[in-house]
DNA sequence: ACCGCACCCTGAGCGC
DNA sequence: TGCGCTCAGGGTGCGG
């Protein structure tokens, strides 16, 4: 489930391959609600512009283009975007994995999944947009024009401030935790660094909003930076030349504290983590560390 | 205005 | 062996 820390790594790790080139070839899927801008459309626009930069907003993707529109990419949660030849073990089920020779296990061939495909002019490996559930999303935004989902974002969660989360917290009877899931609070804040963040402050997800004191929301902010910077670093290092579709799967796993570690101890107290369900999202927390 | 919840989707995992 | 069920959750939108 990418949430900040995954989709910054993503952007890293495209980037080389993507900002400066000019587009050549658009290919895609049938049309379907991820597609915010219908496949014909999409193609006609994106066709000849060369690609200016790529940046994050959130969890958001927007790459700049030459004639000063913008490709919004949002990989919801089973994006995956990626470069034509990657070695791509994660792409696959184990399943299917097992049923391939050794050697056709490196590579990845575009599936019914993979529903946007850039080919450039330069001849060289396609960027490919992949996404088995479709939460993802791709829209074209034209010269000068704004985005309502772009423009609802709170500040980056890399620069969350006890600030922001105290003013946007008084008198809410709103959890703790959906408050950090709020994307216009901040914006990059996703179901895992949640519950990671809550546990290292000391806080209960379910604690009312209005109820956390101004230290909470300092430790809060303090501890949204640490694990997404610190979750950059360790993804950076770790996703060689694919995308794990899963950041309970990457590196971070080894230093989770809460999430997916249901009855297991609690790396402080030994208590065993509780799991419950809050805001649709399944929750976990230590009873004895987390007031 | 605020908040809870249903919904979009597919595959993995599990019990029988 | 396979079927049916549950779970995973980012974001939108609606009803109370």
């Amino acid at each position: 489930m990418p949430e900040l820390p995954e989709v910054e790594v993503t952007r890293r790790k495209i980037s080389p391959k993507f900002v400066g080139r000019t587009i050549a070839a658009v290919h895609m899927t049938a049309d379907s609600y991820f597609f915010l801008t219908k496949p014909p459309e999409l193609k006609r626009r994106l066709n000849g512009r060369t690609v200016a930069a790529l940046e994050r907003h959130g969890k958001y993707l927007v790459a700049a283009l030459d004639d000063g529109s913008r490709l919004l990419l949002h990989l919801g949660m089973t994006g995956q975007l990626f470069v034509q030849g990657s070695s791509s073990l994660r792409l696959l089920s184990s399943t299917s994995r097992a049923s391939l020779r050794p050697e056709e296990q490196s590579i990845f061939k575009p599936d019914s999944h993979t529903h946007l495909r850039l080919g450039f002019k330069d001849g060289g490996p396609e960027v490919w947009f992949r996404d088995v559930r479709k939460f993802g999303k791709v829209k074209w935004i034209a010269p000068g024009e704004t985005d309502e989902r772009l423009n609802r974002l709170g500040p980056d969660a890399l620069e969350a401030t006890g600030e922001i989360l105290w003013a946007a917290s008084r008198k809410k009877t709103v959890a703790a935790k959906n408050l950090l899931l709020d994307q216009s609070i901040l914006a990059g804040v996703g179901n895992i660094y949640a519950d990671e963040a809550l546990f290292l402050s000391g806080v209960r997800p379910t604690r009312k909003a209005g109820k956390l004191t101004r230290a909470d929301c300092d430790a809060l902010a303090q501890n949204i930076r640490k694990v997404m910077a610190r979750s950059i670093e360790t993804g950076g290092s770790s996703i060689s030349d694919y995308i794990s579709p899963d950041g309970a799967d990457g590196a971070y796993q080894d230093e989770r504290q809460v999430y997916a570690r249901k009855g297991e101890p609690c790396r402080v107290c030994g208590a065993p983590i509780r799991k419950i369900t809050l805001g649709q999202r399944g929750t976990h927390f230590c009873r004895v560390c987390q007031k």
